[in-house]
DNA sequence: AGGTTATCTGCAATCGTTATCAGTAACGAT
DNA sequence: ATCGTTACTGATAACGATTGCAGATAACCT
């Protein structure tokens, strides 16, 4: 049966358990290939339970994340996967937007991992403490909460991606621009949403066309075809990210709206088949699974110099990527002349 | 700190352990508002470790696949998350298409989860036995082994959509249908490519163009551009999954060719924007996040029934969904009309 | 009050492994 | 022969929780 235990072995062998645990920790012992035999005769494997009770330590890293089917979080979680090395494993938890889904899950894992690499759903967790007193390292990734100073983090410069974004369409020409936003209660919402008005405001815009969405494709969705509603509507917009440009641009070609001849779009985010697309989309993008790796990186800096270091913080950089999918606006097309000639 | 055992709450309350033991596990005990005081008071957490010792079990499930990143991967764990239910968790591993990630991953998994829902990357895994004697319940998603009849098994229906989407493309007019194959060393390859060939066997046509590759977009990038440059190039062509679709498409606009007027292509498994691609792309469809979650039913059914049981299979249905990109053959459209006519 | 259940309690063994400690054997140096 | 050193070994006590057992307490009846 698969029950065989460190006592089999030793039995089998003739020596004491004791011997059995030196030679499986490495140490030199009189019986070496006796044992190596015994060991793959009766197919002992060391239980991983009485290990982690004895050691305190599980070599199990969880990483929490909203959405694993979001290709962002996907990425997120496969560089954080290369990082991890070869004596520690994922643990992987989808708390599918669900605050509820997340608290029961960062209970749960007390115990069963050594350290969690998360994605908080907000930035208002639990009061300001629970973090603090939650007993094991923690790296945030992309997202932060309140306290987050506190710990180590692995984002993303978003404010100066919106930036760009923002200032690429005002540069060709855009007065009227839309920014899809993401929750003003996450991290990566309020600093895309800062970045965008600050650029507005540095080239003298008024922002007249903010929608606050949800990061979702159906949220995308409609709050595009709220801006179209609009007897004004905008001449461009940003979207705060990859799922709300998807949503976005079905709601632009269900409407039959031309991109970028009426209207010119800009995500944030990379997709894999922006290229496809027609036209080809133009994106501020970033390496996620970078970003992951960074966090995995952090966290394992964190569990192997003790809990006693100082937080650590990295940033991935952001890059506009032109495609096809921004274009002076039409209306504009003879003040843009005009400038350029002037 | 955080190391307060079961110990110090029977201390603080004043106790033995054996009750707070009870209590914990729902016996009603006399002290119970202390006790559950105490349990707050001192922040305690019962030890999940020293749990898994004693009962032996774990409440963690391992799911293995070769390739988070690609989406129809993310439904599955996420439909397998969804189904997991309150009390156990998912650990997810990542092979990243390596053999030997895959094998050390198992060998490490023992002891730490109650069970494995794996997506082997190809069928002849180390000699038919090692499964049969890893000793811990396993469930096959999408793929099976060698020795896959021994055990539960969530699959797709793969010869039957890759036979409707072939006899979609004859019914069209196409005589020189082309597939993207995936390895045939993996069960959807070998079913798709057996589904594609039965069906051209049953119309009377050969078999001239198909090209066996890895699943990947680039592998379906390089086999669009042999294809394409093929004398007598084909005016179909089937791709075995998304990741290849998404390479043929980057393939045949590269180099400029016509979908569907200079060729028709027909994908398996749908994808997130394949409606927003020029034009919207025609595919076989299935519930990925459905055949992640009955993995995880026969799972669960497997582990709560003791391991007696005999394993079962369940198979998710495939539709084909017509959206734009398949069309008469060019050359074929008188032939196609006299067809009709006669 | 006494007797009989019905509940609840604490003691101690147990899960499989590792760390500690006190030993034993081998060997060369004295 | 004695000693010191090195290199290994075995018995045993943890790690933190669960559980069978026997004893204690409470509850209930006559």
């Amino acid at each position: 049966m698969s029950t065989v235990t460190i006592t089999d072995v030793a039995k089998h062998v003739g020596v004491s358990v004791a011997t059995i645990s030196r030679h499986l920790s490495g140490f030199t012992v009189r019986n070496e290939e006796k044992i190596r035999q015994a060991i793959i005769d009766l197919n002992y494997r060391p239980s991983a339970a009485a290990r982690n009770l004895k050691s305190g330590r599980t070599g199990i890293i969880a990483i929490v994340v909203p959405d694993i089917t979001n290709p962002f979080f996907a990425s997120i979680v496969e560089g954080a996967e290369g990082a991890v090395g070869e004596d520690r494993m994922i643990l992987l938890v989808n708390t599918g937007d669900s605050r509820q889904r997340e608290e029961k899950a960062l209970a749960q894992l007390f115990g069963r991992v050594d350290g969690v690499i998360m994605a908080p759903l907000t930035e208002d967790e639990e009061g300001p403490s629970f973090f603090s007193q939650f007993g094991l390292p923690i790296v945030f990734v992309d997202r932060v909460t309140q306290d987050g100073e506190k710990f180590s983090t692995a984002l993303t410069d978003n404010s100066k991606g919106a930036s760009i974004a923002t200032d690429h369409l005002i540069s060709l020409g855009h007065r009227k621009i839309a920014m899809i936003s993401g929750p003003l209660s996450t991290t990566p919402g309020k600093k895309r949403a800062d970045g965008f008005k600050a650029s507005l405001k540095e080239s003298g815009l008024a922002c007249e066309y903010f929608v606050e969405s949800d990061f979702s494709e159906e949220g995308g969705y409609a709050a595009m075809c709220a801006l179209l509603e609009r007897e004004d509507a905008p001449t461009a917009v940003f979207t705060a990210n990859n799922l709300m440009t998807i949503g976005a641009l079905h709601a632009l070609r269900d409407r039959g709206v031309a991109v970028p001849d009426q209207i010119s779009i800009i995500g944030f985010d990379d997709l894999d088949f922006a290229q496809l697309i027609n036209p080809p989309l133009t994106v501020i993008a970033r390496d996620a699974r970078l970003q992951g790796a960074q966090a995995m990186e952090l966290m394992i800096k964190q569990l192997t110099s003790g809990a006693s270091t100082q937080p650590e913080h990295s940033m991935v950089d952001v890059q506009l990527i032109e495609r096809g999918s921004c274009a002076p606006p039409r209306e504009m097309h003879t003040i843009a002349f005009n400038q350029v000639d002037r």
